[in-house]
DNA sequence: GTCTATATTTAGATAGAC
DNA sequence: GTCTATCTAAATATAGAC
């Protein structure tokens, strides 16, 4: 009977040390966080995150693995809503949620860094902004369809826009200041139709 | 008769170094060019670079040290303009205007990062922020004043706010986009009165 | 002032016992 | 599977000649 590992309990330990990453990743950034930190979080040591993961950039990778699926759901949630204005703020406020979580904004530092030097890392964080945008851009296209939003608007490009504008909460993301706020006052007054612009 | 150095050529020389590390440290990353790298570009030896620089660090600080000059003059520019939209939408575009500079983008990023390392390079970067902020939220209250901005906007807050939709031109950057539209559209529809927001 | 050569430190990754 | 111990590579910063 051949002896096979419990594949719950190499998720399990997996999921720690991936955790304990984001957190020390998040707050000291990817370089000053050593394999011996992430290890010491976890309750491991060194040697056995290696062989959990085969090096360091895999375990910064786990970290991204899970937002394909998150992104997936959220677009399919609101894909169908009557009120596609609605649908875009729903989602742009439920991406922008996190920047108040403290690790948030400097992952995103890192995660922007490190996208130019790690081949698979673009691949792993590309396809959930690919569905979001894709997802937004044929709400836009719906709504302008319903002339309640502006048709001078490029669906696709303004989707782009409007992920940025999220992105930028994380960066200027303060302990006191709520984005949500500004977040949707931008959004909706940069979706309406009229104005000179 | 005292042998003294040509401070005209040590500004020079300085120049050179910082301008090497920009483009390297912006295509780069922080962590992944090291002195050796800068050396070459600027045409000298590693040591050199510890001549006119205490440290590594302190290279990358001087590339943003002539920002606060550069924002004290932008703000002063539009400080008396008549049209308080007219001079805000001016002055976002021009801090806007280096998105396109293909270093630029991931210079912020480094700047983003390393600020949390960096005590001496948190004051350097804090300063021309502050200026620019605070020269924005006193157009935004003399627009209010005059009946063209929201008055529900807080001046401070809404400076901050435009100032992150500034950085969002940035993370949006790609080869052949234009952020100007977007960034003008977007600044101009959040602070114009009226909307259900 | 500028160089060559190198000391030093640090951290990623591995070997091999248990 | 998990550990201790260690190898190795890289890069900052310095020493000292010229």
């Amino acid at each position: 009977m051949a002896r096979t590992v419990d594949p719950r309990r190499v998720a399990q330990r997996r999921e720690a040390i991936t955790l304990a990453a984001a957190r020390l990743f998040g707050t000291q950034g990817y370089q000053r966080t050593t394999v011996a930190d992430i290890a010491r979080e976890a309750g491991l040591s060194p040697a056995s995150v290696f062989y959990y993961f085969p090096d360091k950039a895999a375990v910064f990778r786990a970290i991204f693995a899970r937002d394909l699926p998150l992104a997936e759901a959220l677009v399919a949630r609101h894909a169908e809503a009557e009120d596609p204005v609605a649908a875009i703020l729903a989602i742009v406020a439920e991406q922008a949620r996190d920047a108040a979580d403290p690790a948030a904004p400097g992952l995103l530092v890192e995660l922007l860094r490190r996208v130019e030097d790690d081949q698979e890392l673009a691949v792993v964080v590309t396809r959930p902004v690919e569905v979001l945008r894709a997802g937004l851009a044929a709400l836009i296209a719906r709504g302008i369809a319903a002339g309640v939003i502006d048709a001078r608007l490029d669906p696709a490009e303004a989707a782009a826009w409007l992920l940025s504008i999220v992105d930028a909460c994380y960066l200027n993301a303060a302990p006191g200041r709520d984005p949500t706020g500004p977040l949707r006052r931008t959004v909706l007054a940069y979706l309406t139709p009229g104005g000179d612009v």
